[in-house]
DNA sequence: GAAATAAGTTTCCTATAAGAAATATTTGAT
DNA sequence: ATCAAATATTTCTTATAGGAAACTTATTTC
């Protein structure tokens, strides 16, 4: 990001704050001052990228106003700032150092009728990925009511063992040891084990926005 | 999310349309539409929840308007969808039931001085996580000139060998095989093996929002 | 340090967003 | 089908957003 950072050495223990998911009104005009500044751009210069006016772009950052959302839209495109980033309160607010570490077999157990899943790195929340490593225990695609949907997207890594993938939309596909599978999880999906040991997988899924 | 899906069998070749990074105006209402459907609210009730007069919510929705900023936020707090959600276009765009295999070895190359990176699934984009499995070359955090950073959060899991995990904020930490790791990933950070062979790592990156 | 230039703010006006209430439409009973 | 209740849309009014230009406040330049 910015290019000033020496940090050549290793030192200071982390201070991980808590996780905080408090609901203030979030201070769009600080924020967008701050990203203009960043950029080093001036009002007019930020009035000529978005087609808005200096002063309508003066007030909304001194928020003497609450822009119209085709207006944010604007703003989003112009000063090349994505949205998620101008909603989510400040830009390093809880997640800033934080680090898990879970030891070889070390995860926490969860284990469902198909899958023995192993939690991984479970003592920091909010991640926007969850990983885990399974053991399929599924040997035939029966065994699942219906195929599993969730919203989001999961990636696999086949540690040990043979598997097949079965979804909704493709063929049934065999994985063994060292391949690897990215797929929409909101499409139905299962793994069943195929080699004479059950497979086991790193499994990495990303948190279901509902 | 919704409960009606039998799918039951696994049929249909699926249609994966390329990716699209179109800027579309956005439609706010008619998604707004479908958050409050979904819930099976009325104007009435979602008023009540966002404090919004009804005909307001029925404007916006029926993209006669556009609402203000906080506006827009009592939108969001009072229907509970989350942002990301609400303006990465359309909920089931072109993402809906794509896929991606790699088999062992067979991912994209792209070596560095201290690592050797294998890209996983790279034909389909915009995920939102990135794999990779990459063997450790560095054998001295000073080979790095200084540690890496970039906006985002990351995991590893240790497939061969042992390695020491720098970082800006904590002790360094060996690991080895079967070991994992997820960490803030713009805490500055940095790997070396340390075992006779190099480490093999798989590695995933969630996408840096700037 | 004064004049000139550039950056930011305020004023004023017009277009439009937001709420209240009236109207229209849909849904569901009988 | 008919009526009634519930749900959605339209109208009307007022509060306010957004742009043009005047004004004020930094920054240069001489």
């Amino acid at each position: 990001m910015n290019s000033k950072n020496p940090t050549p050495a290793v030192t200071a223990k982390a201070t991980i704050s808590g996780a905080e998911q408090s609901l203030e009104p979030l201070k769009l005009g600080t924020r967008l001052r701050q990203f203009r500044k960043q950029r080093d751009w001036t009002l007019e210069e930020a009035s000529r990228r978005t087609g808005l006016a200096r002063s309508t772009l003066s007030k909304i950052e001194n928020d003497q106003m609450s822009p119209t959302f085709d207006v944010v839209q604007k703003l989003v495109k112009g000063l090349e700032i994505d949205i998620p980033q101008l909603f989510t309160k400040s830009n390093l607010p809880q997640n800033i150092g934080r680090r898990a570490l879970t030891r070889h077999g070390e995860g926490t157990p969860h284990p469902t009728a198909t899958y023995e899943h192993e939690l991984l790195c479970t003592e920091i929340s909010n991640k926007r990925m969850i990983p885990f490593k399974s053991v399929i225990r599924a040997r035939d695609i029966t065994e699942f009511g219906e195929l599993v949907r969730h919203n989001g997207e999961e990636f696999l890594y086949v540690l040990e063992g043979a598997m097949t993938f079965y979804s909704e939309f493709y063929e049934p596909v065999s994985l063994s040891a060292g391949d690897s599978l990215y797929y929409d999880s909101g499409m139905g999906h299962a793994c069943v084990s195929t080699s004479p040991e059950d497979a086991v997988i790193i499994w990495i899924s990303t948190p279901n926005s509902h």
